[in-house]
DNA sequence: GATGAATGAGGCTTCATTCAT
DNA sequence: CATGAATGAAGCCTCATTCAT
């Protein structure tokens, strides 16, 4: 069981007003920050606050607590990144398999990409908390996405099409987050971005070749 | 900006005599396993002593404090892991690309594998630490190790070898790691291996000089 | 000394209109319901607020803060048991000492079990906050009925009969409040009423006059 | 269920060197001298350390939490006013009733007079705490102390003894209780004790004669 | 009048580290 | 050398109170 009661994990208040909704964006961006500058070590609520430009006090009034923060600043990333990619599988339905490997690797990359600050920060943010689930969850929803546009492929791939799809997940996220986590991301992406799409690429044209033999 | 100057992270003192050498042991392991049970944010030095059966203060006669004892625990499992895999490089220069490609991923899932504890419980351990300089060290040793491996092989490689080896150690190491810190480790690794190698062998083969011909 | 000037302490404005006076009823209400549900050291201005339906602000309108509503509240609970013990000893004067007796013991225990979740709330509320001036008064106010009404009584008493009222008034007040206090209030407050009769009567008529002749 | 799990509640070291044992020692006075100066509402973790004169790490080294420190402190007071009660009823077994009577109340109001600073601060530390188990305890002892006592009497009481001593147990302990949170307790408490003594041997003599009717 | 978002002082507690024994 | 009691900076969080709407 996890050491968190969920309950304790979720935001206080819904922003329903606008002058709320500003507070949480900006307590959100300031924990981004603050990750970036700081690192998770020194991640505190009062450096949250202070650079979102309100007081602790209003800090916790929208969230329970510093694990709920972070908790619904990665659910949010992770949110954006899987629709992200769900919507471009899903446009990419039904063409050959090299389009629809580019389509994966570009869609993830493009939603890391797009928001690189986060996704360092994010990925700094999980350290040490308990956000298996959330990682699991949206783990799950790239599952799907991709094996459903891998299956749709015009060309036939593999019977064990789950082990595919789970390996080149683990390489897609797992490579690309090492890019994100070194130095130079912003040079160095690129040239990733291109190899990843090559290896995919042969990848699954093996797959698809080994069956055909 | 580095929060501690390189000098603090060294180890006191050498570990000459048996008994020495026992107790920065159990203090190793006693981390360890702190780590996969209580997780990174719940390893205090007290538990750690406690664990390893030692007073808080002969843990810090062998370590000047918490970070160098986890720096000096990273180091020892990256160096042993890059050591381990520029062996079995060593050992096979000038084979066949695809003989290449494996001995770099097994060699390098062998080294995680081979402690499969201790790899889940670095990996948490890194996690907020400054321990960039480490990683970046090891990553380089590894990059060297493929680099003249795959400089070697008997199959002539691209004239960009940097940017593939770049690319496959980031795939490599990233994948392995989101296994690691995933469920079900001792389940899914055998298959990621499996498809990891798949995957780089047609990488490889995909940049032969000879298939641009 | 008093951390709170006495002039604080008064409600802001008087309950003359009849919303006004129910809202100050509705937050006494809430006052009692939360100590009673939650204890004192949750007792918050919010819950309070919450529990009466009424804002924080609201709350602030009528009391000038969280001491001064308990003040209030207080304070009108004990003029409500003096006042009463003051009625029935003014109606019982002159009677023989037993009938005087219990005349003070019933009115007293009367008052309380009238309202036994305010009675226990209250005995919680007054905990930790300065209140002996409050207590002072309706202390005295039965020490004055009581003293009256034994002084008028058809018996004659000691000459130290303030000391005995004194003690009499100790021991009423202060085993009530063990009851009240203790568990199964409803079913030991009969039994203790009637004993506690018995042992006031006991003592009166050993301190009668006629007696030490 | 009790709200604080009972494993909270107990001390963390035991106080087996002079030195710890001075230590805690110091903390208990402060806590007391800290209730007794500030009152329930200003009994801080803080100014109980800096009283105490040692830093708040040290208290947290003694006791798991402020609630904690309480309880113990609050524990060993009740028993060792329990303890004194019931030697002394155990020392006038079989005496006549008058005696009886006596030996508890003046074993009740000594050991409360004992320590009359402590005896003050305990009625404030017990507000708003969870401590209902160790007064429940106190009385429990206390309650068969005395009706032991009474039942070994030389002379006979009634057969509802139990009902009696209840009562008896909550006149004296309420009692003496308004006693020490009044003003001048020490000038009133001699009167006090005497003018409850006098109530309770009548009380008694009471329940003797009206047996023998 | 009523509201409730915002405030921030201050409470409780942890934990890396030191140092006298 | 080993021990562990002592330290205190610093973290998280609550809650009485204010004030703009």
């Amino acid at each position: 069981m996890a050491p968190t009661s969920l309950g304790q994990l979720k935001p206080r208040k819904q922003p329903v007003q606008d002058r709320s909704h500003a507070t949480v964006d900006a307590i959100f961006e300031a924990t981004v920050q603050v990750l970036l500058r700081d690192g998770a070590r020194k991640l505190t609520t009062r450096r949250i606050a202070e650079r979102a430009g309100v007081s602790i006090g209003t800090l916790y009034q929208y969230f329970p607590g510093k694990e709920a923060l972070l908790y619904a600043l990665v659910s949010r990333q992770l949110d954006l990144a899987a629709s992200a990619v769900e919507e471009a599988c899903r446009e990419n339905h039904g063409r050959p398999i090299n389009q629809c490997s580019d389509t994966f690797v570009n869609a993830y990359i493009d939603a890391k990409a797009s928001n690189p600050e986060s996704s360092r920060a994010l990925y700094q943010a999980t350290a040490g908390l308990d956000m298996k689930e959330l990682i699991d969850t949206a783990i799950m929803r790239l599952h799907r996405a991709a094996y459903s546009l891998l299956a749709s492929s015009s060309d036939d791939l593999v019977d064990d099409l789950d082990n595919v799809v789970f390996s080149l997940i683990a390489v897609v996220t797992g490579g690309t987050r090492q890019i994100f986590e070194g130095d130079d991301t912003a040079t160095r992406l690129p040239t990733f971005r291109e190899q990843l799409a090559r290896m995919c690429r042969a990848y699954l044209n093996e797959s698809k070749v080994s069956k055909r033999v």
